[in-house]
DNA sequence: GAGTGGTCTAGACCACGCC
DNA sequence: GCGTGGTCTAGACCACTCG
């Protein structure tokens, strides 16, 4: 019976958990625990480097190990696809194409994607349902130059999304969450009154450098995005 | 010169990138790349090893690696404090104290507490400035049975969230994003109009399963929470 | 059964950061 | 300088899972 990098995380966690080991308190060396737990270095410091990647402490050459001050930890967040978010409530999805357009790009999706003002993109704008109840108003913009196959596809039985996420890789991308009025055809779409506080995201990617896609999904009234961490 | 296990990283990348390696290809085993790139399987292994937890490569025993077909991702957000949020954005930071009452818990508090509705209470609401505009309200809840220092605290000086991470940790969080009208008085506290639609998060924290605090943050008009991933 | 990844060991060298 | 963590090596055993 050996002793695993798991068993020293799951010791350490514990100490803190009880109060054994403090905000701020040092930690012995690797050297140290290796000869505490009986095992290797590397052992130690594999489970040294994961609390660290996980926040609970932190490490510096020479000054050693200490618990965080307050553990710092990030709140990470799966960007699903809506059918399966849909599913994962316990509903059915459905899907249904609004509007689909070839056109250029409008000034302000110029500017956040640093394409021309003159580049073709494929506007298409969409509704997502679980069950009957809408769920979801998708705003879609597909860059042309970059991806020239998009304007071969009809949107009708599928989501943009899904053909997107099959057909294109991405780079970069850059996510952001913020409140929104419903406007008049929004709030129609979505089944609520206009002037609805409703929760939207952003979401641009790249694929070295050239823009692929930008999209505004506008959620129904009451939408709420969580997690535990 | 040694081959460093960032280097099989990059490597490995770069094929994707490429396309050399496409979604769903298999990688030579552990043992292959070691030789090829001619350095022990351990560096390899950890190399595999951080691809996968970044979710561009997915790994089975016997069955061997293959590119994720849709590099699954997650986005994270650090959850700062408001202080060092608002002096990122290079603005002063100041801070009032609006209201403070000992009180019992509402019904809504007690049910996603899991604290009984006679349980005693800090109730604190403040503001946040940055610069000379408001930036964030606070609604904050203390569980006094868990934190009883709380009740000798003024909160003038320094806001509850800086008073709370150096005093107490946490085992558990759960933090969730919505959009909510802006009331009358919440309008006024944040130089918006009435019925204005606003980001706001909410965030509870417990300790070894006992609540301890509870929080609404609402953002001023605009706000938006954005990462790259 | 056999091949793959998962983990541990014992040892080594190095880079960083205090003193 | 020197102690700490960061990384690499060569070898080993094990656990899972596919055929």
């Amino acid at each position: 019976m050996t002793v695993t990098y798991r068993e020293i995380k799951a010791d350490i966690l514990s100490k803190i958990s009880d109060g054994r080991l403090k905000p701020g308190a040092l930690l012995p060396s690797e050297i140290e625990l290796a000869e505490s737990y009986v095992c290797a270095r590397a052992t130690v410091n594999r489970a040294m480097r994961e609390l660290t990647e996980e926040g609970i402490v932190e490490r510096k050459r020479k000054a050693g190990t200490r618990v965080r001050m307050s553990p710092l930890r990030e709140a990470r967040f799966e960007i699903p696809v809506v059918r399966k978010e849909i599913e994962a409530l316990g509903a059915a999805y459905a899907y249904r194409l609004i509007a689909r357009e070839e056109t250029t790009a409008p000034g302000w999706l110029g500017a956040r994607f640093e394409v021309a003002e003159t580049a073709p993109v494929l506007h298409l704008t969409c509704l997502h349902f679980a069950g009957a109840e809408p769920y979801q108003l998708e705003d879609r913009w597909i860059n042309l130059e970059a991806l020239p196959e998009a304007a071969a596809v009809d949107f009708e039985g599928r989501g943009p999304n899904e053909w997107l996420l099959e057909t294109v890789p991405y780079t970069d991308a850059e996510i952001s969450f913020s409140a929104t009025h419903a406007e008049a055809d929004m709030a129609r779409h979505l089944g609520c009154q206009p002037g609805d506080a409703l929760f939207q995201a952003e979401r641009a990617t790249w694929w070295q450098g050239q823009a692929i896609t930008h999209v505004r999904l506008v959620f129904r009234r009451g939408h709420r995005m969580t997690t535990r961490y």
